[in-house]
DNA sequence: AATACTACCTGCGTGC
DNA sequence: TGCACGCAGGTAGTAT
């Protein structure tokens, strides 16, 4: 499900239902999520450690144990589900973590794409995903000189130079398209050929919608009783993801969708042009 | 080194 | 109804 807004809204959800919850056992139905250790380890290890917090870097959790962290990422479909007692699984229910009160945390993820690893204590910020992450898409850590320079580096389209995680972090499908529309931006432009101008506009769209969208607890587009993370209503305040032929909000030409980097992408043709240069 | 394509999975809607 | 196909909030591995 997550990009960014989402995966943080999620983390509170962690925080006020699981932590300080101590982890009885640990059951895993889908080997391949748990990407290190071998599950036998990962299982044992996590007996008797207790969730001191839950922290968020892009869209990874990392969630704080006792003598260990835990990164995990939620990829397309990943859900964490609490329950207060016991119930049946469900076949798309692939880790279980039972706690000494007899409540569970559930990761549901029916394209089983989603992952989970486990660290030392310390050692989370060594994790190969983490390392390659650009900054967070906030004012104070997000460089426009920097973000500049990376830009000029690259001939490659836009959007998927965005969706790439180094440059900046935590975008996704949705908020590219969303912030490409609001910076006046076509997806397929190539990065090196935006003006000093248009890279600064670019960087005020990228924080501002993301803000936004954490306000809003991120954006819901299937509901899920129970699922941590999925009481968002961004999705009101979209202006072209899944808006394919309504009037753009700005000039009312209608939205339409291509295909670019084989991601579905939405644009109003006339605000955001493809320049020559 | 940077870039593009594919694999990883399941379910749903569409068109024949 | 059945079936093939394309599509879905993402990333890692591989080939060029």
């Amino acid at each position: 499900m997550p990009e960014l807004p989402e995966v943080e809204t999620v983390r509170k959800g962690l925080i006020s239902l699981v932590k300080g919850k101590t982890i009885a056992k640990v059951d895993v139905y889908w080997p391949r999520i748990i990407e290190f250790p071998e599950i036998e380890i990962f299982q044992q290890q996590l007996i008797g450690e207790t969730i001191e917090t839950v922290d968020r870097r892009g869209k990874y959790l990392i969630f704080h144990f006792t003598h260990y962290e835990m990164v995990s990422h939620l990829r397309m479909e990943g859900k964490y589900e609490y329950f207060d007692q016991p119930r049946p699984l469900d076949k798309h229910s692939h880790v279980r973590f039972i706690f000494t009160d007899g409540t569970e945390l559930i990761y549901h993820d029916v394209r089983k794409f989603g992952r989970m690893a486990l660290l030392k204590k310390g050692m989370a910020k060594e994790y190969k995903g983490l390392l390659q992450l650009g900054p967070e898409p906030i004012d104070e850590d997000f460089d426009l000189l920097n973000f500049k320079q990376q830009l000029k580096k690259s001939s490659t389209m836009i959007k998927p130079l965005l969706l790439n995680q180094k440059i900046v972090a935590g975008l996704g499908n949705i908020y590219v398209d969303e912030v490409l529309w609001l910076a006046k931006i076509h997806p397929e432009q190539p990065a090196d050929t935006l003006s000093a101008q248009t890279v600064r506009r670019l960087r005020v769209a990228i924080i501002e919608v993301i803000a936004k969208a954490k306000e809003a607890g991120g954006t819901t587009i299937r509901t899920y009783l129970n699922a941590l993370g999925e009481a968002g209503h961004f999705q009101q305040e979209l202006h072209v993801y899944g808006q394919t032929g309504i009037p753009c909000s700005r000039c009312g030409t209608p939205i339409i969708k291509i295909k670019v980097a084989q991601r579905g992408t939405h644009l109003c043709p006339h605000c955001q042009k493809l320049k020559k240069v």
